[in-house]
DNA sequence: TTGTACGCGTTATCAC
DNA sequence: GTGATAACGCGTACAA
């Protein structure tokens, strides 16, 4: 693979006026611009970004750690992530922890050995390890959907206290009283402010005593386990609410399986909507993100810290969460809003 | 950020015998790779994997160019490469086409001067450009899910032709004798073999005069488009063939929408399946890849050029596919097999 | 067992 | 306008 020295030899320059010409910068006279240039074609010359990253510190990438790239919610994500960077001439490496803070820890310090100019990370846990390790290095570190406790970094999430308050009190105003919440584990803030926004619902409407929640994981399997044992509480939930996409659809393939039906014999709500393109059945009323946004907005922010445009405090960004509702959850019959 | 200098200069070493410390590699006594393992702690030295690959040649990098990770098919093979590759030592940095040659070609030639290891590639419409350019640096390449005409690469895909023909088969089998097949765009190998699959099944039971194709895009919105197009046909087609999961998709809410019933009035087959975890409504007959295994066998394989262990004429792994019947391909009514 | 010299490919600094 | 020199951080080849 032919150096920038072999093109400066053949162009008869010296090396750094090749590089000169190559990146456009610094004076060249016309002639000698050519002739590089024409070296270049001929030699089939591809600048080395290595030993450029070597002199210059940067290495244009970035990387995004995140739990599990196979749920939507994280592809969408990443989707954006991808997009803002490439828009700004980055490129991206991505890793998927499966929630383990040990492979979160090894991909950090894979990270920081390659340099890598910033970090997007969606924590396990709360993965306080591997933020402190990037911010010891002095990596510029964006946390993504989870809170951090004490800890001085960027966030972009999205409002799940607020997201989980809405639609269980939008439950509670059509009727239901018994809703169970199919969380995820504790520890994990998403799951945390998922309960804390449902229990503040359900004891605004004096409905404490009512509250079912159950802690699984953000999986399928956990899904259908939860919803097994939810269904077997007395008396029985009238609603449930999943706290996230994969426990909804566990929910709802164990419901069927029980031939229960919904919402007649049950209310089934959830958290992450599908990306319309997968949507096959539109049918779950669901507390939607922004996935994309919060993907492209932490990149952006990211590199925004880079490059110099944004200095100081950390900033947290937290964006709404929208309420769609299908048929999962019944009919509509609001009481009024305003009390006479 | 300490260098290994640093490290050296602290535990009273020169440099070299610090790198050997670090990477277990040559002698040293125990009191000099205690002192050294110290100095690494104190400092909280991070090898600088860029100064390291300058000189080795080698990133442990690999790129993976995709069209579209939102498409779940794509997810999934993303995630078996991503796995795959760590389990090896390796990174992955991703990149979305969008199925434009031009982005493709930008993305390469930014991976060559990141000086990747190698390239595992969905290459938009034939996308040979791309090869080429990756050929012509000695960079190794492997393309996933898409044939490619004369170049010598090696391939990891599906037998897309064998499994239209079998489900294309199957749908005749069971008394159907109109089916339009909503197809990708001309071009794109998987369309184009799953055309000649589909058109193989209906010239074998001497259907051809009733052979219907759409050619479009992989998308949900084409998928509507088509099917629009598909039921103004007449005579009308009595089943519906879907090249991917997303054309299926868009067909599945077109047909909804127009209150047709699947699979009374129409039935509706596709290609790809959704993964477990996503499927609201185990619904529809498909043809399933094995995504997953592609990502992971292709970047095995890659790996396995890259560390030698592979060597000489290129190879083309074709997986096969699985046929899975559920519900929209209507009732099964198989003629017999063997026949007197 | 440990160290010296040098090169990987590029660019910043300073000089002409 | 152009070039010589050095440095980025590391590891190979060889020497001690």
């Amino acid at each position: 693979m032919p150096t920038i020295q072999d093109v400066a030899r053949r162009a008869g320059v010296a090396p750094i006026t090749a590089s000169r010409v190559i990146n456009n910068n610094g004076y060249a006279s016309q002639d000698v611009r050519q002739r590089v240039l024409r070296a270049v074609e001929e030699l089939g010359y591809v600048p080395n970004t290595l030993a450029r990253s070597l002199r210059s510190r940067r290495t244009n990438t970035l990387a995004l750690i995140l739990t599990d790239i196979t749920n939507p919610f994280f592809t969408t994500v990443a989707r954006g992530v991808e997009d803002a960077a490439s828009d700004a001439g980055y490129t991206v490496i991505f890793c998927n922890t499966d929630e383990n803070e040990d492979e979160e820890q090894k991909y950090l310090n894979l990270l920081l050995q390659k340099r890598v100019d910033g970090i997007l990370l969606v924590p396990a846990r709360s993965g306080h390890g591997a933020i402190q390790s990037a911010l010891a290095q002095g990596v510029p570190l964006v946390v993504i959907d989870r809170r951090v406790a004490n800890e001085p970094v960027d966030v972009v999430r999205c409002d799940s206290e607020g997201g989980a308050y809405a639609l269980t009190r939008r439950l509670i105003r059509s009727g239901y009283q018994r809703i169970a919440l199919l969380n995820g584990p504790k520890g994990v803030s998403t799951a945390e402010d998922r309960a804390a926004g449902y229990l503040r619902a359900l004891a605004e409407a004096g409905l404490q005593e009512h509250a079912l929640v159950f802690y699984g994981h953000f999986t399928q399997a956990s899904g259908a386990e939860m919803t097994t044992r939810a269904l077997l509480h007395q008396p029985p939930p009238q609603a449930l609410f999943a706290a996230n996409n994969f426990i909804a659809i566990g929910a709802l393939q164990k419901i069927r399986e029980l031939d229960v039906r919904i919402p007649e014999d049950l209310a089934l709500v959830g958290f992450d909507d599908l990306p319309p393109a997968l949507v096959t059945f539109p049918f779950l009323t669901v507390v939607a993100q922004p996935a994309y946004e919060m993907g492209q907005r932490a990149a952006r922010m990211l590199i925004d810290r880079l490059e110099g445009r944004l200095s100081g405090e950390c900033r947290e960004i937290i964006l709404p969460a929208e309420i769609i509702i299908r048929q999962s959850s019944g009919p509509i019959h609001l009481e009024e809003e305003t009390t006479p």
